[in-house]
DNA sequence: TGACTATTACTGCCTGTGCAAATACTGTAA
DNA sequence: TTACAGTATTTGCACAGGCAGTAATAGTCA
């Protein structure tokens, strides 16, 4: 056995639970800290904690679709169609049926929805930079490497 | 400066922009994962990924009370009344309301209620040791140091 | 006692998500 | 050409969370 790094099955068990120590708890409580810190940040532009994300992908070009938004997001069609509805009730996108294939629908942004698409990332970096102070570069990519496995862990099991 | 641990305060700079990168991404993506899993390994209970942590916490007794467990949860009071209420549906608890102290509602399991706290501590076990596989202790414990260090940044900030 | 503050539970409104079904359309294989 | 499998979008239903406001109650202090 590698004496430096003991991998083990057993992180919890089914007789104590604690939920200070629940790995679940844990990163749900730190991503609704991020978002409400997020949502204070976009307030002032009308913006909730993720409506940004689709503008952003949009904004890099490439003809997304509300299914690839909905594939890359993580999240279903269903959802994204809404979240789409909302973005264009606001003012910030547009939707055109698509001529060569008419299931699709064309999303652009709009001067005004291009326009937040350059001031967001400045604002978000801003949270995300005050939530990680204190950490090294090494603890910043240990940490991202270590949540990519969670989430890679899901095809294993 | 320490040559072991170079402190930054950029990590994200509102120039570029990627999503793989981001960290609220990557911690969104690993909780949704997470609660996918517990979803699938609940549903034979009828629960959903969430309505167990209430139950635990009044299992373990101490007559927590709605706004109790909001804060314990990190919630508030008008969802978790709502979360309540679904749980009484289920026959899964009884609300009465205190005599002492006419504002409280006392929680009480009913006893299909406290068979289902004897049962979800090894399922969602299950879910959490499997999404770690290949994870050391320190890993583990460092992944909750670095995610409790985010959560308090909140107020550093 | 009476005014005031804090707390508890609840409700309405909005945002957001997941799942399943329906509809429209595309491309392919028989 | 026709049947069929796959894809894109939308909708209904349920669950869940945040915020603001309300009514009832408790405790405190002048």
């Amino acid at each position: 056995m590698n004496p430096e790094k003991q991998i083990t099955n057993e992180f919890y068990s089914g007789d104590r639970w604690s939920a200070e120590e629940s790995i679940g708890y844990l990163l749900r409580t730190t991503v609704s800290t991020l978002m409400r810190a997020a949502e204070t940040e976009m307030r002032p532009y009308g913006l909730t904690a993720v409506q940004w994300a689709p503008l952003m992908i949009i904004s890099r070009g490439g003809n997304p679709t509300a299914a690839s938004l909905a594939r890359d997001l993580n999240t279903d069609t269903g959802a994204m169609t809404r979240m789409l509805d909302r973005l264009e009730a606001k003012g910030l996108l547009a939707r055109n049926r698509s001529s060569t294939d008419r299931r699709v629908v064309m999303l652009t942004l709009t001067d005004q929805g291009r326009e937040l698409t350059t001031l967001i990332p400045h604002h978000l970096a801003r949270v995300y930079n005050n939530h990680l102070s204190g950490f090294s570069q090494d603890e910043f990519a240990q940490l991202k490497q270590m949540l990519r496995r969670i989430i890679s862990n899901r095809d294993v099991v």
